[in-house]
DNA sequence: CGATTTTTTGAATCATATCAACGTACGTGG
DNA sequence: CCACGTACGTTGATATGATTCAAAAAATCG
């Protein structure tokens, strides 16, 4: 049950539930354990969960035909993470997700979120403006990718997201904002050596 | 009222609705009209409302430092355009939105969009689906950007969209792809000529 | 028809990728 | 707790996809 308690905040901040309603809402949650590089999504497979990470970190990818990975999705503490193009159609992914750390998530199957959504407008509508807010990043993403530079991009994320851009090695980050960890390490170091 | 016939069906395409119902949601749209190059969404404005295109042609974009146009969202009939991340936040806006043809479309603004919402369940699930499906189009996108050259996505989207393909002008689509006017005009005859 | 908008072409340049090699750090089993 | 192996980061040389600039050609529109 405490476990849940950070869920329950986060949902809180999106719609307000009563102590029923939160206590109905999370049991529909599974916990589920998770070792560093385990895989709890796998292309040509359904994705059958959204996951929220309650501790821990994961990164969603993609293998292009030429071999290379490309990250999606980054997720740690407090953050969803699934292939949801493959979970809202409930077709084959095409996504990894694999976990960077030892962890703990709560995952929502498919059943249980359709029956939520059809038991209590609340709910329904915490899956809209989290789906709502989800896109407009997104969008934010892209206006990103299509208007900046790999050096611009990297000091926006680190100014963004400083926990993240410390707590992972660098070719995730490298490769969640589309450049080579080769490239990367070069914008720092040149970056490093003009500051001092 | 039968102009609304197209946004009727639309709706029922997502979730399915009574006559009245449908009369209903309607009846909070505002038909206007709006003459080719004539902006519906400015930077620094509050986007207002959600448009849904009745007839014509739109462009979203943003204007880079260096004055360069990015195109962010296209849309022609039945597709919705505004400036998301502005609307759904009710914050100054980024884009630009453009009627690239003289166009007819069907607005909601903020306030009705919320009162519909917590009128009908039904209503609500109606935004719901369409941002899910916004934001897994959304990242099928970045998938694209990430993982393919130009002549790629060019060819992906001519496969996808042959309609809008054809509809606008090349510059448009080859900023919506991410790529200048001048390199979709060099990958297209080098392979038109490749080809005969 | 003239004026504007859109597309094409060529040359020079640039941002970023690729390849290859080496250095460093880390964590895991003995 | 050391040592080894794997994972990660750096560096340099070279290659390339894509941009920029400039100008002309083609298409479209009032």
């Amino acid at each position: 049950m405490t476990a849940h308690k950070n869920l329950i905040d986060h949902i809180q901040k999106k719609v307000s539930l009563s102590e029923e309603e939160a206590q109905e809402f999370i049991s529909c949650f599974k916990l589920t354990k998770v070792k560093k590089r385990q895989f709890i999504i796998q292309p040509d497979f359904v994705a059958k969960h959204r996951n929220y990470v309650l501790q821990g970190a994961f990164m969603g990818y993609v293998v292009a035909d030429a071999g290379q990975e490309h990250i999606i999705q980054l997720a740690i503490e407090d953050w969803w993470i699934s292939d949801y193009n493959s979970y809202i159609f409930q077709q084959p992914a095409t996504m990894f997700v694999m976990a960077l750390e030892d962890s703990v998530i709560l995952q929502l199957d498919f059943a249980s979120e359709q029956k939520l959504k059809s038991m209590n407008h609340k709910y329904e509508t915490f899956f809209r403006i989290t789906a709502e807010r989800s896109f407009a990043g997104m969008q934010r993403r892209i206006i990103s990718n299509l208007t900046k530079t790999a050096e611009e991009r990297f000091h926006e994320f680190e100014d963004n997201y400083p926990q993240i851009a410390n707590r992972f090695p660098q070719y995730v980050i490298a490769s969640f904002l589309g450049m080579t960890t080769q490239y990367l390490s070069k914008l720092r170091n040149i970056r490093v050596s003009k500051k001092s």
